[in-house]
DNA sequence: GATAATAACGAAAAAATATAACAATAATTA
DNA sequence: TAATTATTGTTATATTTTTTCGTTATTATC
């Protein structure tokens, strides 16, 4: 999936569900096109200040915010950094990251074995989950 | 596994490491033990500053980072916050939470299956991992 | 179309979280 | 004992994230 697909993709999204993809979100939403793995906040402030010289931290986040709300991102809790999310047509699938520390790809991959022994493992205990964090640090095939 | 029991065991196993248990240490250890779920570095640092004002964030810092790489406490990603590991004689486990967002309480769960579930998919593509956060959020049965 | 309500943005500041640097002490090893 | 290594004290700073408030843009209501 390109660059130029997600972000129709992510248009088309919004339009049906009556959200607004302004100008700062679409800008922010192309730098993270642009990156095949984590980028930082700041790192993503960086790259928007070429473009509106203007753009402060809260530009950035209310951004990554709505995106995230979106589907469209997922944020790395283990690095306090974001990632393009390829499959968000594919709405509300848990997000199972693994994470190359050597080159920073990140992989996002789907395992309903992984989601089912997690659910499985809260239903046993009586816990209702609502949002899971899935991340794997290591080495890619690549790196290894 | 009462706090005392706890701290026994942490000595022991200090012990037998010939890792320095001290006095800082072993403070923030007991802190630890008298949460049933995530604290914030800043909230046991205020804890602290109870017993030993001079306390800074360094200290608390370091003693997490101690007790971290000796198994007795784990990270919480997604909140930012700490909490004692209850199984820490079986080292090396992986980690996997449940926590509540209602009432705070963190459950510390041991599934091979979601373990093997998460190896087998990264093997799949080849990647090897070092470290997996498994943290997932929800209700508990009694705030459910 | 005018008006009210809601959502998004700009800007500055501050809060929350975490690390660095360096000197001083304490503990361990040779 | 002397040398080495690990830990601590202290200050400062870096990093990440949120808040606040005034303004502007968009949407809904009349």
């Amino acid at each position: 999936m390109n660059a130029e697909e997600l972000l129709i993709q992510a248009k088309d999204s919004c339009q049906k569900r009556g959200a607004r993809f302004t100008i700062a979100r679409e800008q922010v939403f192309k730098l993270l096109t642009q990156h095949s793995g984590a980028v930082g906040a700041y790192d993503l402030l960086d790259e928007l200040k070429l473009i509106d010289p203007s753009a402060k931290p809260a530009t950035i986040y209310r951004a990554l915010d709505f995106l995230s709300k979106q589907g469209f991102v997922h944020k790395i809790e283990s690095l306090n950094a974001f990632v393009m999310c390829h499959h968000f047509s594919e709405c509300n699938h848990p997000v199972q990251l693994l994470i190359c520390d050597t080159c920073g790809h990140v992989e996002e991959i789907q395992s309903s074995n992984l989601d089912l022994a997690l659910r499985s493992m809260a239903d046993a205990t009586g816990f209702t989950i609502s949002h899971q964090i899935v991340e794997a640090h290591g080495a890619c095939q690549s790196c290894s």
